[in-house]
DNA sequence: TTGTAGGCGTTATCAG
DNA sequence: CTGATAACGCCTACAA
């Protein structure tokens, strides 16, 4: 006859010896796959918990073991190329055998919020994506965490976090030579001095100009930072000038793509009287109705790179941070062309 | 002589504490706000923990108390009003005393892992955003997790979990009455036939062309979902038919950016040549660039009735399930005008 | 292979 | 207002 269970809360490692009539350690032995359980006792526990219901308890693992198995990650939803970026920190994560804890940070919860959250769950390391803190507020934050702290972004190396960059002026650079290649004489460059990437980006756009002797100009959107907005203030400030560059060279693909709203709107086709690039590769720049030629941030890349950073420091805590460069590779698709006339 | 603090390990209450020469459970009640310490204990309590870098351990406090303060929330980064809705959801659960824990759900991560990861956490609710599972499974996870669960979503009045409920049909219908009132007589609607939305918002269709005594073509697209590639697929095909219709009514924003992109790089003006409306009013259908008639979620609305439901059950658990209907608002921007001729 | 004892950081209870 | 003590669920040592 079967014993009734009334579940009035959740069932617990004793619960499930006791049910069995066997000792607790010995269900933790069997939950957490470690040697020293007989194959009998390991199918019944294991039924036993799947049955009862049985959830492990992070709380009480977390406070058990010293150290923890987590990696936190703080992200700004609305970023387009973050959600790549997490899913391959998920992935490379579970590889090394930790787990992901998210904060995300939103107008109302700043970075250091975020920090905060995470090291309450006793995160052994901190991936920050996309941080739009300087340098000094980052170092604050790194030598308050006490914990290993990754920059996935724009920065260099410094003894405070570990930065995982993706070389802006490089990416920015082929684009340009693309288009040189290409024919183009008079190319546009969308910069948004708030950022802390830009001036990279930007240096990548002036030095491979100067090297391919074109004629580059700087549309400079300030406040609108990497929006689309940013790109469609940009097109509407080229559309109202004359004459307008043959390619348009854009920080990032929601420059790029909104800049390629108000474009399109306006009856220019692209590629045919101006070419378009971005930067990062985001799902919209592969959209068949968009297919723009981007620098791609290769995301794997990035979040798996960010992830053995952050374990490298975890287990060997003494190792200085380093700076660990990811070359972006441009993908070259319809939004770039030959320039009208062929000039 | 201010002492060294060598900083080897996280500070614990116990060692604010022992700093100070006090008892653990005086630093406990001033670090929770708890009546029963003198102001200047308190005072005292608060400069060392900033001092020594006191970070509280959620762990602990999960395992010492038996209800916890947390909601989850499982939702997919991709999708577009997410975001929004999970800064909603962090607002009103800060309101209501609570934290808000995230599990995002990837291509190799299913729902399932992520309630599971959530419940490790002893989340005291779940909210599910924009589940792509069937009744019956949402149902088996509800009453597998055992606490409180909220689809904020598509769904009905159910014994299992609570639901929160924007109004598709009635959202879809206000589109049609709209171009209806501007003059349109040939409309085309988007259909995704596969996600649990689409019948609800396809009935707003059909029975709203009826009412308003419209031509109301269904052009249906499989496979694609609720994406722009899916609207930009609708588009093509609108234009390899003849006439184009006056109006397209698309399923959700998504799609119907999609179907911008190619209808505005085909040369077709929008809203001279076709007006276009959309469902959800993300941020992309409120760029100045695209600007796009759309029922909007009230991701707030959203957000904040989802948590308050969740904690509804959480503090009566005997209360049955509801179902919470959010009425969707018409925005009118200019992707919709009057029809080309005045027909 | 299995069982016993103890402690992680926090909070609740109760006594001073 | 303050302090001692116990307990939450789990894991590690060590003993049987």
């Amino acid at each position: 006859m079967a014993e009734e269970v009334v579940r009035v809360a959740r069932p617990t490692m004793a619960d499930i010896a006791d049910h069995l009539g066997i000792s607790r350690p010995l269900v933790s032995i069997v939950l957490r796959n470690a040697p020293g359980a007989s194959e009998q006792t390991r199918q019944r526990v294991l039924r036993a918990a799947r049955e009862l219901g049985y959830t492990p308890h992070q709380g009480a693992r977390s406070l058990r073991q010293s150290r923890s198995r987590h990696l936190g990650v703080t992200f700004v939803p609305a970023h387009a190329s973050e959600p790549e970026i997490i899913e391959s920190v998920y992935a490379a994560a579970a590889g090394h055998g930790y787990q992901v804890l998210l904060s995300v940070q939103t107008p109302a919860r700043d970075q250091h919020q975020t920090v905060e959250e995470l090291l309450s769950y006793r995160c052994a390391a901190i991936l920050a994506l996309g941080s739009e803190l300087t340098h000094a507020q980052l170092k604050a934050l790194a030598d308050r965490a006490g914990v290993p702290t990754v920059l996935v972004g724009t920065g260099h190396r410094n003894a405070s976090y570990d930065v995982v960059h993706s070389d802006g002026q490089h990416g920015i650079a082929q684009a340009v030579e693309h288009l040189a290649g290409l024919g183009h004489r008079h190319l546009a460059y969308l910069h948004c001095p708030t950022l802390p990437a830009a001036a990279e980006r930007l240096r990548g756009f002036t030095s491979a100009a100067a090297r391919a002797g074109l004629h580059g100009r700087v549309v400079e959107v300030r406040e609108l930072g990497y929006t689309e907005e940013a790109g469609s203030e940009a097109a509407r400030r080229l559309l109202a000038g004359t004459p307008l560059p043959t390619a348009l060279v854009a920080g990032n693909d929601q420059q790029a793509i909104g800049a390629m709203w108000v474009l399109a709107r306006a009856g220019v086709s692209i590629p045919e009287q101006l070419s378009v690039t971005g930067y990062d590769d985001t799902r919209f720049a592969r959209l068949s109705a968009v297919d723009l030629t981007t620098a791609s941030q290769d995301t794997v890349a990035l979040g798996q790179r960010a992830v053995t950073a952050a374990v490298r420091r975890i287990e060997q805590p003494g190792l200085p941070p380093r700076c660990i460069p990811v070359e972006p590779r441009l993908i070259i698709r319809s939004s770039t062309g030959p320039p009208p006339g062929g000039s």
